[in-house]
DNA sequence: GCGGCAAATTAGAATCATTCCTATTTTGAT
DNA sequence: ATCAAAATAGGAATGATTCTAATTTGCCGC
């Protein structure tokens, strides 16, 4: 009788991602961010998901996001020393901050760079994460 | 009966740099910093200077190096929320972040690389800042 | 050389994102 | 059903940085 446990009208999220249980909070989390571009924080993440878990704490929150990021279903995203935002675009990117609006917007590197072909880098480094942030405005 | 106003047996500081009135706040700051290729923190430059100028403040030190970012005499380095950094090295280059020792060692870009030429940029973009920062390991 | 003014410095309080703590609840395996 | 492990909630603690208010300093014209 039963079909296939979470009968929920939004769309399905597996049980498991990447290894990672995905309870009933950490749905809520993975599910509105996969649905932002805007680079929320967690604050952000955590007045959202409020409207359908009342009883959720920022310190869950934060649980999942960190879960989230350990199991690279997200990017954490850091500009200077602002609150930390979360990404759901997994492609190696860059993101570029709007002065003039505040606004994040992924940028991506034109076809056939390898980020690591431009960079001198010392002999036997193994590189496990490259970030790249931009400044400026759209004029 | 007075030579020069200020008779340092160390490398004579300008009175001003790029506008900005060297006080002797900012001697000793930028004079550490100068000397040092270990991206230092804010209190670690304070602990430094405090040998020379015992009564300094971390304010002040924090005010220094704001002061000397922002007549871009240094820059500032952050790496994922940890303290922020400050390097003496203008030129245009990355930091890598060895996850073993914990060091940070500038990387340059080989030579004829331009930047912006590797980025899908939205047309008008005006670049002002641009951060390029590796984590791994020196294997 | 001297008063006045703006800039710089100081010490300590305040801020605020994030982490820690710990009791409670939920989950999955037996 | 039972038990251990994992996850959660909420509140306290942390720590880098910033703010505030009160001195101190440097510099200007007199």
């Amino acid at each position: 009788m039963m079909t296939n446990g979470l009968q929920n009208r939004q769309t399905a999220i597996p049980e498991e991602i990447n290894g990672l249980r995905m309870t009933r909070q950490r749905q809520e989390v993975y599910r509105f961010l996969m649905g932002e571009r805007t680079h929320p924080t967690a604050n952000e993440v955590f007045m959202k998901i409020k409207e359908a878990l009342p009883s959720v704490s920022l310190a869950t929150v934060y649980n999942c996001l960190e879960a989230l990021v350990q199991h690279k279903i997200i990017r954490q995203v850091n500009f200077d020393r602002e609150p930390s935002r979360y990404c759901p675009n997994l492609d190696e990117h860059g993101h570029f901050h709007d002065e003039t609006t505040g606004t994040i917007h992924d940028v991506k590197f034109k076809p056939g760079i390898n980020l690591t072909d431009i960079l001198d880098l010392p002999p036997n480094t193994v590189i496990k994460d490259i970030e790249i942030t931009l400044r400026g405005q759209l004029a």
